[in-house]
DNA sequence: CCAGACGTTGTT
DNA sequence: GTCTGG
DNA sequence: CCAGACGTTGTT
DNA sequence: GTCTGG
């Protein structure tokens, strides 16, 4: 599955390869962790890609666009976030059925841009991380799906931020969520779960295809990937660095 | 009808 | 063991 | 995903 | 909001 990835361009390259604009606060990720705040390419959050103009199904600049989201979906229905299940992955064998993913399946898809995703393999007393990447280490895009929470402010955190106006009583969560499916070969020696990664050239149709042109995605990576060892250090959510790159003997 | 869940992974 | 935080 | 906490009363 | 379970 993917719980842990890496983003290491730089603002101009991933603007460039997606074809979006990419904020001053863009920073390279080593250690991309759920909950935090990620990078997402998506479609405009008004736009309902069955309903759109062809302009924008065709993918101009009002058709998907940069945003940070935080890593586990919280559907809009959610009385409150915090309590939330946030699922950072959605079966894609399933995803159409399920209340929390199938309206965001329907409408709001998106491309979680990466070079690079851990996975764990279990070894004699700890878990071994290992980075999966593209066999030429470019950026990829993995199939997401993203949603857009807004309600009231819990009453006990009113008094914390001492709001007053009706517009602080408002708390507005962008989040996502990354589909899996079963590992291709290269995956399948660390895990029986993978991340969809989408062909670059099917990126388009997974954020403005119809429901069933989108479904049709989400098969194994059949391009080449490889993967190496990397340092433990990378279990720790906290660790954030270059060398956390690099490979290891194990 | 109302109440309560709504998810994945992995492990047993 | 299970939940929360990152 | 993994790491780290898992609690209360009272006082600052 | 919508589906499932009782």
């Amino acid at each position: 599955m993917c719980g842990r990835y890496t983003l290491t361009v730089e603002a101009g390259d991933l603007a460039e390869r997606f074809g979006v604009q990419v904020p001053d606060d863009y920073e390279k990720r080593y250690n991309a962790a759920p909950r935090q705040s990620l990078p997402v390419v998506r479609t405009g959050v008004d736009v309902d890609p069955e309903h759109a103009p062809e302009d924008v199904r065709d993918a101009g600049d009002r058709g998907r666009e940069f945003a940070f989201a935080e890593w586990g979906l919280v559907p809009s229905w959610v009385g409150e976030p915090d309590d939330a299940n946030r699922p950072i992955n959605a079966r894609s064998e399933t995803v159409r059925e399920k209340r929390s993913f199938r309206d965001a399946f329907e409408r709001r898809r998106c491309l979680v841009p990466a070079d690079g995703f851990y996975e764990w393999v279990e070894r004699g007393g700890g878990k071994q991380p290992y980075r999966v990447t593209l066999a030429d280490e470019s950026v990829f895009a993995m199939a997401g799906l993203y949603e857009v929470w807004e309600g009231e402010v819990a009453q006990s955190s009113l008094a914390a931020f001492g709001a007053d106006g009706d517009d602080d009583r408002r708390r507005r969560v962008e989040s996502f969520t990354v589909l899996t499916t079963e590992p291709n070969d290269v995956v399948a020696d660390l895990h029986h779960r993978m991340a969809v990664v989408l062909d670059r050239e099917d990126e388009t149709t997974w954020l403005h295809g119809d429901p069933d042109e989108a479904q049709a995605l989400l098969e194994p990576y059949d391009g080449a990937m490889r993967s190496y060892p990397v340092s433990t250090a990378v279990n720790d959510p906290g660790n954030e660095s270059p060398g956390l790159l690099e490979a290891v003997d194990v």
